[in-house]
Order: structure tokens, then C-alpha cells, then sequence
DNA sequence: GGCAAGTTGTAGAACGTTCTCCATATAACG
DNA sequence: CGTTATATGGAGAACGTTCTACAACTTGCC
């Protein structure tokens, strides 16, 4: 009889609860006690079991953990790998993980509804403890509708009347009239905004917010009611095409705002290509400090709104949540300046 | 009696495969099959099972499935987010992924192994129905370990004497020699490679096959036995310092060729904040052809190795091993140049 | 009409956890 | 010494799937 029961576990080679209960000679309850360090557990029982799972090197499946209770992984959903603002979140996140017992796995839906939904399904089918999503396109009702099933940050996300989920943004608006302002500072006034081409315009995206500071910024310098926001198009060949229209304009601004170094870094390229000396004809000014733009090849004047931190700050957000907050938060960080050659010239000039 | 057995379902409100069994008056088994598409379901069933999962908005709990079965889900490590190299292949994965039923979930080691392994058990113990590892540190017999609980692929790893997991690489040995190759071409004679300084050079590390091509075509060359190769380290501050010392060494060759164009792109830059005048002083070429390279202001010859094609190979691999492979495939793509002002002037230069 | 072979559907045992009871042992107290 | 509280450990039912048997029902064929 005792044979009997000694090979089944044998029969399959992967260490579970149960093996690690029949080597510490206790139950499988108990063993869950120990991981989940429950109450009830006596320290020689605790010293039994942990010595088990260290001899037989015992990890718990997350699978089966999933179906039960906790998994203990968050998931992270990108828009886009690309732009390189969303590798700094990751870090944030990935720093505030890495000494407790969650781990992220990341998303990436490529900026499309579709995608994007089945990704969140999934992550929730997995039984994911909770999300944090980065720039998401869905609508709030949508993720108020997700946020019931599971707690949810939106990082880039701007509702702040949100009540099932948390935000954590910088503030975009303030960001884009650092932006103008320090162009007034320089004494430029004929100054245009370069934004994103979106087909739904959601009032919640960090675009649509920076295009509303830079109005309020524009108009409190005195510089008309309606500021021109120029629109450029995401895909690629009709990008160029944009801007390099927007260059050889004869109206051209002295001074140009981009919704984003992407952008901005391009538009730099193709001034150059057609002969518009930065900053002597035009001064750009970006968004998000890229590591590109500090490049001194580059040397793009640029809003610093610390993807690392708002990573980090989701990340504590989120883990209060999972740990049983309801009232929902909506957190701010303000962005700042960071000058450089693009903006004025300074002594270290590229073309002295 | 069937009061009873109508509440308990209610209780709570996922919809799980019971619940579809019972809207579609059939039994759970029969659900199950026409989700997997399985032998013995007629036609009337099928129909029927299809009808409430569609009415019911049912979505099968991975969680669940991972107990059992499959997930659909594959893993991707990497090793670094910010390499604009990564980006391209996970572009390819999920380009082949998106017409399938397959997701990925990736998962972002930062160089570290010791994160690396566990991201690696994670995803075996989420039961992810197999892993595409790009450019793992970990040496080639733990990796063997691994794949015998879940098919691997390995992106950017040489060792095409692994039999218990696939391979997916460019060739970069002789990537490095079309790249000295080009430079011989253009007539300079003295060159030398910047490589990566890293702790353990494992020899299957794409960075150790780029300086073996290196030297075999610098020989071939008739350029001695053997040629200079100067480290790099990875880390801000002495990274920038070594280049700063290779930049201002007396004896600096006429042409450099750079293990990535992160280096070489931030190598220009110092360069021209030192007043070395690029091609004319010192030639450069690069490697991944980034699309930092491609910029005009950039302008950086670099061998180019298609991330995005690499990507997708090994998720094609991948699910070949996942739906039965056993042989192990070693794939190789042939990179190219592409040719840039960084390399020699061309009509159009920079600064005519 | 009887038997083999094929088709279609179901019952029910896994999978590896968590977690609610429940049993037992020990301590505290009158 | 009996009664009640308080620790400590264990049994066993979930969780939502998959998948192996097997039952029931058709056919086909002699």
C-alpha cells in the first residue's frame, strides 16, 4: 500500500504543494499557510516547510494560482514600444517590483482598439491582480467597466472624475505652457504648436492636453484667441510630407512646440536637410527629455515629465488598490524644462 | 429543486464554460471540444455551442486553461527595452501572432540574470505554451534545462550546437565583415572595432561573433593577426569617458566600426562636440541600421539586420516546436549594408 | 437479425493551488 | 477537575478548464 502511493507522485517529475508536503511530512494546507504566511503557522512548522521548499527547489505554479486566488503578476499594457518614453515607465515599474513578490508582464496592443481590448480580457483572464494601462485609447466608460473586474492605474490617461479607476499624469497642460513660456522668455513671439493627427481626438489623451496649454499659455502671453496647432499625420510617409511642407512655408513661425520628440527630432532632421538653421530661423522645443534628444548631435530643448517616476508612482498606486483601496486617486506631477541648443543658442553652439 | 440549481450559477457573475453548457443545453465536455475544435462534434452542436458563446460573450479563463492545457500564450524575454533592436523583433512576433490565437506577453529582464531566470520560471510556471528568449545571458545548458519544460527559441544567440532548442540569428560574423569590408572599400586601411565591455563574454553573445568577423575580415584583409578591438563599457558615465579617450587618442584610426548603433550614435555626437569631423576624420559604421541612424542629422552607416524579419522566423519556429517539432533548427539571415554619410561623403553631404 | 465499425455526446477525473471549516492540543480559569 | 478560550494543524471543497474513457446510437455488411 505504502508503494502504492509512494510512485504516483513520481509519475510526473514536477515539484507541487503536494510533494513539498509529503518531504516536510505535513499537510498541503499547511504548506499554503506557510507561503501565503497565514496565521496559525508555529515556527518549527515554518522552518520544516521552508527548508522543504528550499531542498527541492519548489516554486508554485502561477497557473494554479490564478484560478484560485492571487497570481501575483501585474500587467502592463503599451501603446506602442516604440516611442521611447514608454521604456522609462517600464522602469519605474519594473524598480518598484523587483523587491517584492510581483512581477510585470507587458502588452503591447500598437495602438489599436482592437488589441488593446483583448489584451486587457486576457490579462484578466489570467487572473492578473492588476493593470496598469499606459496612454490606453478606450473610453473611460470602457475601463470603468474593466475596473470592476480588476484594479486598474492608467498612466497618460487624463480623467480625472474617473471614480473606478486611478490616473497618474504628469500635468500635460502645464507642461505645454513651460513650453511656451520659456519661448516668450527667449523673446519669440510668432510661435506654432506641431500636434498629432488623431482620428478621434479623446479630451483624455496627453495630446489633446498639451494643445490645451499651449492655447492658455498663448493667450495669456497676449498672443491671439486661437494659436495654430498644426496637425502632423503618424504614419510615415506622409509624416515627412507634413513637416517638410510646414518648413518651407513662407508664413513659417520663428518658433515651433511639438507634442513630442519623436516629432520634434525629425522635424530638426529635415530642417537641416533643407538648409532652416536651428535655432537661428526656428527654435523647436519637445516633449519627454528622450535620451536622443540629449544627444549633442541633437541638442533638442525638451519637457522633462519623468516617465520613470510616473511608472514608479503607478506602481505604489496600483499595489495599495490590490491591497484594498477603493476611493480612487488621480495623482499629478508636474514637468519641467530642460534647455538647450534648439531653444536659444547658448556659447557651446554646434556651428561656432 | 431546479430553484436551487438556477441560484448557485448566479452567484457569481463570470460567465465560465458551465455556464455556456447550460445556455446551450449541452454538456461541459461538448463546449470544451468546439472551443478546441476537436474530433465528434456534429454540425447542429457546433452551431448551437457557437450561438451561446457568442450570446453569453464567453471568454475562456486562461488561468484555467494553463492548469490543464494550453494557455495560447508565448513569453518574450528581453534583455533590455531601450535597444531599439528589441522593438523591431517584437513588431515581428506579433505581426505573425495577430491572425492567430497566440498572445504575447513579454516580460523585460534588464540584463540581469538573476531576473532572467526567474521571468524564464515565471512564464513556465503560468504554463505559456513556449518562450522566444532575444539575446538571454544565461549560458546554454541552463537554457537546455529549460526547454525541456516548455519549447524555446533563443533570438541573437549562437550556438547552433543546442539540440534542445532553436536558434534564430543574423549572421553576425559576417555582418561585422561586410561592415570592414565597405570600409576597405572605401579605401581606409586603418580601423578598429568598438566593441562591449561586458563581465562574461560568453562566446554565443552576438557582440563576441561581431569581433570574430571583425578580425577574420581585417586578416583577409591583410591588416594583421590582430586587429584592435576597444571595450566600451555599458554603464553613463564611463561609457561616455572611454569614447571621449578613444576620440582624443593621438594614434585614433582613419575608420571605427561600432558593436551597436547605440555607441556609434552617442560616438558621433562626442565627436562632433570635440570637433573630429565625421567622415573626414574618422569614418563610422554601425550595427541594427535604428532608426536614430536613419535620421538626417544622424546619418550613420550601419549593417542592418532586420529585427522585425528575425522576429517573426522564430515565432513561425516556435509554434512549429509548439505543435510537435523536436529536431532542433538553427536559422541564419544574411544582414546588409546600408550605406550612410558617416562612411564617406556623399553628393549630398551635411555640411556642403 | 446480429455483429463490427464508426459517429456523437457525456461523465468525471485530473491539474495545483487557496481557503473555509473543523479537530485536536494546550492554556487559562473558576 | 471541568469548562472555556486559544492556539495549531488538517480535510476537503472549490476554481474553470482539458481530456480519457465510455455509453448510446447509427450504419454497413454478411
Amino acid at each position: 500500500m505504502s508503494i502504492e502511493e509512494k510512485q504516483k507522485p513520481q509519475r510526473n517529475d514536477r515539484v507541487t504543494i503536494r510533494t513539498v508536503a509529503t518531504h516536510a511530512g505535513v499537510s498541503v494546507a499547511a504548506v499554503s499557510k506557510v507561503m501565503r504566511n497565514a496565521y496559525g503557522v508555529s515556527d518549527a512548522l515554518r522552518a520544516r516547510v521552508t527548508d522543504a521548499i528550499e531542498a527541492l527547489a519548489y516554486r508554485p505554479s502561477r497557473a494554479a494560482r490564478g484560478l484560485r486566488g492571487r497570481s501575483f503578476t501585474i500587467g502592463v499594457l503599451l501603446i506602442d514600444i516604440r516611442n521611447p518614453f514608454l521604456p522609462e515607465v517600464i522602469a519605474g515599474v519594473n524598480g518598484v517590483l523587483a523587491p517584492s513578490h510581483y512581477q510585470a508582464m507587458i502588452g503591447v496592443s500598437d495602438a489599436r482598439v482592437q488589441l488593446e481590448t483583448s489584451l486587457i480580457e486576457s490579462m484578466i483572464d489570467y487572473k492578473m491582480d492588476g493593470l496598469i494601462l499606459v496612454a490606453p485609447r478606450l473610453p473611460s466608460e470602457i475601463l470603468a467597466k474593466f475596473a470592476v473586474q480588476i484594479p486598474i492605474v492608467a498612466v497618460g490617461y487624463h480623467d480625472a472624475s474617473a471614480t473606478a479607476f486611478d490616473t497618474v499624469n504628469a500635468d500635460d497642460q502645464r507642461g505645454a505652457e513651460i513650453a511656451v513660456e520659456a519661448l516668450l522668455a527667449c523673446g519669440y513671439r510668432d510661435i506654432e504648436m506641431l500636434s498629432l493627427g488623431e482620428r478621434q481626438g479623446h479630451a483624455v489623451s496627453v495630446v489633446r492636453q498639451r494643445e490645451i496649454g499651449f492655447r492658455r499659455a498663448m493667450q495669456r502671453g497676449g498672443l491671439g484667441s486661437s494659436p495654430a496647432i498644426g496637425k502632423i499625420p503618424i504614419a510615415s510617409p506622409k509624416r515627412e510630407e507634413a513637416m517638410r511642407k510646414f518648413l518651407s512655408r513662407k508664413d513659417r513661425p520663428r518658433a515651433v512646440f511639438c507634442w513630442s520628440d519623436l516629432d520634434a527630432i525629425t522635424l530638426l532632421s529635415l530642417a537641416m536637410e533643407m538648409g532652416v538653421r536651428v535655432p537661428e530661423d526656428l527654435a523647436v522645443i519637445g516633449y519627454d527629455n528622450s535620451s536622443t534628444a540629449a544627444l549633442g548631435l541633437v541638442n533638442l530643448a525638451s519637457i522633462d515629465q519623468s516617465g520613470r517616476e510616473l511608472g514608479q508612482i503607478a506602481t505604489r498606486a496600483l499595489i495599495s488598490r490590490i491591497e484594498g483601496r477603493t476611493a480612487s486617486e488621480h495623482i499629478f506631477q508636474i514637468p519641467s524644462l530642460v534647455s538647450r541648443n534648439s531653444l536659444k543658442r547658448s556659447g557651446n553652439s554646434t556651428d561656432r
